[in-house]
RNA sequence: GGACCGGUAGCUCAGCUGGAUAGAGCACAAACCUUCUAAGCUUGGGGUCAUUGGUUCGAAUCCAAUCCGGUUCACCA
């Protein structure tokens, strides 16, 4: 148990011993002591004063007494300024919590707890490659998967692929008409590229044929619907839904190519998934829970055929769920997905990694999966996230200011062997050691960018700066992680770890104590990110704490200590450290070097 | 127009279940490498927390209004 639930929970004990009232420790609010007055942490007690009809210094008084007579083993003192009682905590506490853990590999994290939880995301189109926004996307994902696993739970990665309809029609009508045959093997292109690029051809077409029939006489309206390229391509998404075999060919392989090149980029930034969904076997889920709704009550048809809901009672709008020539809606698929994968896995949890201009889509759908009381409803959660903008805007594949995944990746890796280099640190690395090296320097970089802030917030990336490699980022802090290594490597094991540290009997210095401080929190820190499902508390964390190793290196000499025990403290203290930065950036998808 | 989200230092972001004098990083200025990795440490300047009003012992945080920016409300996906 955390300290500081075992301060709330005795001063509840505390309050009701002496005045007779209950409360929950949860209504009791514990901060850290401001670095400006004594102590370690603070009771904040103006909420209670009313209750209780004392005044703050009384009560703190009061208080304060009680709390530390009752547990001399936890606090040697207390002081009350205005409302706030600041408890210290017993050096002996953190000694012993050091020894409990200095060892503890799994520090932080939960046992199993027998929850299934899945974690939908990544999600890509099969016309065109990764860029920036995709990247958050997965390496959100894969983070909130391992906060989840951390925590206890059993997480199913699972990926719904966009690999159908008119968008992926409009590669393959580019191809026939422009590729003269041409694969990506024989233009040496990536396959996600290689399919982009008829994706952009396409447009350009399709444009130049609309200006082409503007000339003409033809509204902008008309142009867009009579343009040859966009007719043919309307016509080809029925023959693929018609089971056409030359199209079927055609995609088929063409999604072959842009597989192959999402394979690489997954290869590369981490990203996998236990099961794989198609939209090409998915998009027609779903159809018979339009008849299930209408049976229930929960749809309604109008005249023309068509199935709606209406959630106008719920603030939403009327929703289509089934067009009036049959065919089904996107969402209408996502509700039979739901039903399917609850079928096959039965996960008490679903999270969709999905943007946030999707908002309203995922509240619709969660709703009108409750109205048709499936299984899975009331376990969706929508982990929205904000949209990557540059400094002008947001990026627009029109303008050409979309940043490319796998070349801010290639760009990230070249920036860490640049600097490795002019640092000379690690000459003696074979080259495949080297290759490794600028991969988690460069890759750690990006990923602790991305993670960093809110998910829940746009964020803005600029490309000018490129991403730094010092202060609150991801090198930084693998970089203390080295460091640490470093020392552990030429200090030997750590003896006498039997006589149990309090015996150690040296009182706690500053730096060592706010690093112990730090160190206990980390429990607490991944189950809160687990729970509001944000990895940015875990990146913010481990910053601090390795900001917080980083003064204490500076200051106290870990190798070299004043005495015996002082050395066995520090050394226990920086393994705890390297362990807990491993564990925290391993949840945010992060390796950590041994040197460099 | 309705709904939702955001506006905190020059820039990028924390803090938002109300608590002590609003914090980091970058950038800028200064000091620190005969001793454990200087991708580091220390110090300094830098703020009308969009605006106005309200709630109260106390508001960046809650409420209302206004201004600015964004997303969304398709028989698109």
């Amino acid at each position: 148990m955390s300290v500081v639930l075992k301060i709330k929970e005795v001063t509840a004990v505390a309050i009701n011993q002496l005045y007779g009232i209950d409360l929950l420790p949860v209504d009791i609010l514990v901060n850290a002591t401001k670095p400006e007055f004594e102590g370690d942490y603070t009771v904040v007690l103006f909420a209670f004063i009313k209750q209780l009809k004392k005044s703050p210094d009384a009560l703190g008084q009061e208080l304060g007494d009680h709390i530390t007579t009752e547990n001399q083993h936890l606090f040697t003192s207390f002081n009350v300024i205005k409302g706030f009682l600041n408890l210290t905590v017993a050096d002996n506490y953190w000694l012993h919590f050091i020894g409990d853990q200095y060892k503890n590999i799994s520090f932080g994290c939960a046992p199993a707890n027998g929850q299934k939880v899945m974690v939908e995301y990544s999600s890509p189109n099969t016309n065109k490659p990764l860029h920036l926004g995709h990247l958050r996307n997965n390496f959100l994902g894969r983070s909130i998967a391992e906060i989840l696993k951390a925590n206890g739970n059993e997480v199913i990665k699972t990926c719904i692929v966009n690999d159908r309809g008119i968008h992926i029609c409009k590669s393959m009508i580019a191809w026939e008409m422009f590729a003269n045959g041409a694969t990506p093997a024989s233009t040496h292109t990536k396959g996600d590229h290689f399919v982009g690029d008829y994706y952009v051809k396409f447009n350009d077409e399709y444009k130049k044929e609309i200006d082409v029939l503007k000339t003409q006489g033809k509204t902008q309206e008309e142009a867009e619907k009579e343009a040859p390229v966009m007719k043919a391509t309307q016509q080809m998404l029925l023959d693929w839904e018609a089971g056409k075999p030359s199209v079927m060919e055609l995609w088929s392989r063409m999604n072959s190519w842009v597989y192959e090149g999402f394979d690489a980029t997954y290869k590369r930034i981490g990203s996998d998934f236990d099961k794989t969904y198609y939209e090409s076997n998915t998009y027609l889920l779903g159809k018979d829970l339009v008849e299930t709704g209408l049976a229930k009550g929960v749809f309604f048809q109008k005249t023309d055929g068509s199935v709606w809901i209406d959630l106008t009672a719920d603030g939403l709008d009327e929703k289509l769920v089934r067009r009036k020539d049959g065919t089904s809606v996107y969402i209408t698929q996502d509700i039979g997905l739901a039903e399917q994968k609850q079928k096959e896995f039965n996960a008490g949890q679903s999270i969709y990694v999905v943007g946030d201009e999707q908002n309203y889509h995922f509240k619709v759908l969660k709703l009108i999966c409750q109205k048709l009381g499936l299984p899975s409803a009331d376990g969706m959660y929508h982990l929205s996230y904000g949209m990557v903008e540059l400094p002008t805007g947001k990026m627009k594949s029109r303008e050409g200011t979309v940043v490319d995944a796998d070349d801010l990746v290639d760009e990230m890796i070249n920036i860490a062997k640049q600097k490795t280099e002019e640092l000379g640190k690690v000459k003696d690395f074979t080259s495949q050691e080297l290759e490794e090296l600028y991969n988690t320097i460069g890759l750690g970089a990006l990923k602790f960018f991305l993670l960093r802030v809110d998910p829940k917030k746009k964020m803005v990336f600029n490309p000018e700066e490129s991403i730094d490699f010092h202060g609150f980022t991801g090198p930084f802090i693998q970089y203390t992680h080295a460091r640490i290594k470093s020392i552990l490597r030429k200090s030997g094991t750590i003896q006498k770890q039997e006589t149990g540290n309090e015996q150690l009997g040296t009182a706690l210095l500053p730096l060592e104590k706010e690093l112990a401080i730090h160190l206990e929190m980390f429990p607490v820190i991944l189950n809160d990110a687990a729970t509001e499902h944000d990895p940015s508390k875990v990146a913010i964390y481990i910053f601090n704490l390795a900001k917080i190793f980083n003064s204490f290196y500076t200051e106290h000499s870990i190798g070299n200590a004043e005495t015996e025990e002082k050395k066995i403290l520090r050394l226990q203290l920086s393994q705890l450290t390297a362990q807990v930065i491993k564990t925290g950036m391993n949840v945010l998808g992060i390796n950590v070097p041994e040197r460099m």
